[in-house]
DNA sequence: CAACTGCAATCTGTTGACAATAGTCACCGG
DNA sequence: CCGGTGACTATTGTCAACAGATTGCAGTTG
């Protein structure tokens, strides 16, 4: 990360706005900038040592990807997902994945999707087993890339990058009560069904993962509500 | 139009870069810009009496639409579709679409989702009998249009509104040769299938649709390739 | 005659400043 | 005490100019 931070500084080779465009969907899915909180054009362009310019295009950019929320004439903002959004959230996952679960499977190269999908399921058991939640959150998230890479769509990618980047931003860092048992088994159960070319059986265990997650992320989420939580301008 | 053009000039209360947006979708879409031809921002903001600010910012809005295709330090063009293209544009919508359909079912919100499109499959009846085959082909994107609406979810809505517009690249204007017999027909076919609660049986007309449709492109797309087409860079 | 190198033109990327709109807040009057 | 009106401020929309990069051409050299 810093080396990429360092080259980009001295050898603009990649554009401002996509440098600041990275810097800030990185910043926003990590949680650095709190649900809620105002971002301002000019605040971000002296941070980032840049113009306005590559700033808005940033920004605009996130708009379109649903990373942040823009009210005009007030402001952008980094957007609090409700209940709602999360299960669209889902919904959106479910639309896409199961379409490349169907494309893989009847297209035939289950063989090469699930070589890359293993390694991952495996990477994921280690991680369990070493209690490393945090990385058996991101391969998880790894995984269903992989999952939608294979099926060759670039349409198909380009939408999920969006869904998976609003996922990272309702999930936060898995952490061990987040985790539940079948949680890692369900991503080698669906690998096993594509490479047996169950198809129906594998939409039906990723239908039941996301059942499991969207039940998972509410409750966590009612735990937040349910806290005294930082208010950010309730009080001021 | 001139009367847009005339409130635009005196009373921006739409901002230049949403007026200059459409303008080049509406340009992209209806063909005047040839798939392949780049667009100068100088060029553009000449001719729109605009700088080059809203410019920028219109046709980063239409590259994320994927209208057009950008390459970096070198200048946006209008995409030039391949066949797999084609295809993977259909691969999208019915992933989306079926994703639509069965939320809109298990939903129970079937009744006012069929309202709309009854609604819209009458007038395609009635354009068709009229022999109006661009009406024909604008209503058949706006039942799509509105199938994804009555799923009511906000990414569903968000990630078809960019493929319905690649659909329209590809499409371009509906002509009595792209007509098929069942064309109309397939569109109350879902409806009906919807109201009835078939889920399989809705999805299964949804794919033949979709299928049809993709035939038929191959086919025009074939018959321009054989012409002796206009090649703009060929011949120089 | 072909290939390589250097230059120039043209485009995009970026900047800083200006202008206008809308929201906010304080003040005044009823 | 409440409502309306005014100015103020913050943010966005817009512009013209500058800088960096890429492409194509021309001149030169093997």
């Amino acid at each position: 990360m810093n080396a990429e931070t360092a080259s980009a500084v001295t050898i603009p080779r990649a554009t401002f706005a996509s440098i600041v465009t990275e810097r800030l969907r990185a910043s926003i899915v990590n949680g650095s900038l709190k649900p809620g909180s105002q971002l301002s054009e000019v605040e971000l362009a002296t941070s980032f040592g840049v113009s306005r310019g590559p700033v808005r295009e940033a920004l605009q950019r996130l708009v379109q990807e649903g990373l942040l929320h823009s009210e005009p004439h007030r402001g952008v903002f980094v957007p609090v997902l409700t209940d709602e959004d999360v299960l669209d959230v889902y919904v959106a996952r479910e639309a896409l994945e199961s379409a490349a679960i169907r494309s893989i499977i009847s297209s035939g190269t289950t063989a090469v999707a699930s070589e890359s999908l293993d390694r991952l399921v495996t990477l994921m058991e280690k991680a369990e087993s070493a209690g490393d939640w945090e990385t058996v959150g991101n391969v998880d998230l790894e995984f269903h890339v992989a999952l939608v890479d294979a099926s060759g769509s670039p349409r198909l990618k380009r939408m999920f990058g969006t869904v998976i980047s609003e996922t990272r931003l309702c999930l936060g860092v898995l952490t061990a009560d987040d985790a539940r048992d079948d949680l890692v088994e369900e991503h080698r159960l669906i690998s096993d069904a594509m490479k047996a070319g169950e198809t129906e059986q594998a939409l039906a265990v990723l239908k039941k993962h996301f059942d499991d997650a969207v039940v998972t992320l509410m409750r966590r989420q009612a735990s937040v509500d349910a806290a005294p939580g930082k208010g950010v301008e309730e009080l001021s």
